[in-house]
DNA sequence: ATGCTCGTTATTGGATCCAATAATGCAGTT
DNA sequence: AACTGCATTATTGGATCCAATAACGAGCAT
């Protein structure tokens, strides 16, 4: 799928690719003139990536001397991921301490239905991925709506772009179908706990799960399914 | 001092203020032709400034219709706030959960020295204040600095953008110095408890105040002091 | 009279061109 | 031979021009 992706977007992404992907080094500098010709493109769109990725943090400006590409070490998606967890956990928090309007309980009971049909039977095919997936995007996309706190979601933009770093990452091994249902069980139950501990307004208990719940996503040395970044 | 910004700079900070102060209401839409006439130049630095405002969250993109702003509320600057308290909770948290290294303790103790020595006698000038401004802000850099978490700086840029919302805005009444004085004083000393617990390995104590101090800092009614934003 | 379709127009995104600026290399001098 | 000053050049930021696209309105047909 060729996608005939716009200009712009296609070098955001590629950049972006690249620099996490480790193709280009940790340091190296980015020019425009070179990294247009190298896109077949004007200097505009690799002067707006350069923008995002400068606002993302995955480039720093060097002054007059263009960009300078800004590695991503594990040591730094751990950092997102402690960040992220923090974040997420304060929308739990919030939702918790407040009275939790008839909506939301509704709506947090049937993405969570999503994830109890998920694992009612026993068999896991990789179609369940797609919409472990889907639910866990869902659940964690839910949470911060009903935060009520637009905040949260400004800050947890950028890490989002990190791999791994978002809750849209699933850590599994894809050569392991059993080991990956149990890893994301153990998620789903999670959630369960945390959207207990939510309706029943233990909002510490509800934080401390969430932060632990984010250190749990990552896993080392197994293959992650990326979603859109 | 009528600086000499370039147009870039110059249309980005512009576009904030206006936003942020309400000039252009919630919901307007930004175009940017209309824009760049406005401001006498070209286009071109009216996009850059309106990718930037995006990334920050003031003005939200509008399909094909360009940009509209989005109207910062008072609410909007407490969620920010809360923001910033559970990010810099997590900064010390970090710090006071490792072993603390020499250098930083020297650091810190310098710069609580710096404060200790502004409220030592019972004089307080407008002076003092920004004595204090340049403390609070070496504080609150040296705890970002220190707890090795790079994402929790960028999550925090986006929040030192919003008036009030960031470490370096000081919110005191400038009519009543000795109250203002009073209340740096409690900021000083909630430093103080925030250092006692970091250094004393009290992770879970040093994050709870320091979240505390985030939220003490915006008092209702009271001229702001903003820094370099 | 109303709904559909086609043409016009307004607006954004991209490309190219121009100006300002700082880094670099060369030459001249001490 | 080394240092300093100047000129050249490379590179970013801004302005203008062009293309694509979608909203809007008018006109026509039913």
């Amino acid at each position: 799928m060729t996608a005939p992706m716009k200009p712009g977007q296609r070098v955001l992404f590629a950049l972006r690719k690249m620099i996490v992907s480790g193709e280009i080094p940790d340091g190296a500098r980015i020019a425009e003139i070179a990294t247009a010709e190298r896109f077949g493109v004007s200097r505009m769109p690799v002067r707006t990536a350069l923008r995002t990725l400068e606002q993302e943090g995955l480039v720093a400006k060097l002054g007059r001397r263009g960009y300078a590409a800004r590695g991503v070490t594990p040591a730094q998606i751990d950092d997102a991921i402690e960040v992220r967890g923090v974040l997420e956990g304060l929308a739990v928090r919030l939702i918790a301490s407040r009275p939790i309007a008839p909506g939301f309980a509704r709506k947090l009971k049937a993405v969570l239905a999503e994830g109890d049909a998920l694992f009612a039977g026993d068999g896991f095919a990789p179609e369940h991925v797609d919409r472990f997936y889907s639910y866990n995007l869902a659940f964690h996309d839910l949470l911060l709506d009903a935060s009520g706190n637009r905040a949260i979601g400004v800050a947890l933009a950028r890490n989002n772009h990190l791999p791994l770093a978002s809750a849209a990452a699933l850590a599994l091994d894809w050569d392991d179908l059993a080991n990956a249902r149990e890893h994301l069980k153990a998620a789903h139950e999670e959630h369960l706990a945390v959207a207990d501990a939510m309706l029943s307004g233990r909002a510490d208990d509800a934080e401390q799960r969430m932060r632990r719940h984010a250190r749990a996503a990552l896993n080392p040395g197994v293959m992650p399914l990326v979603g859109p970044v």
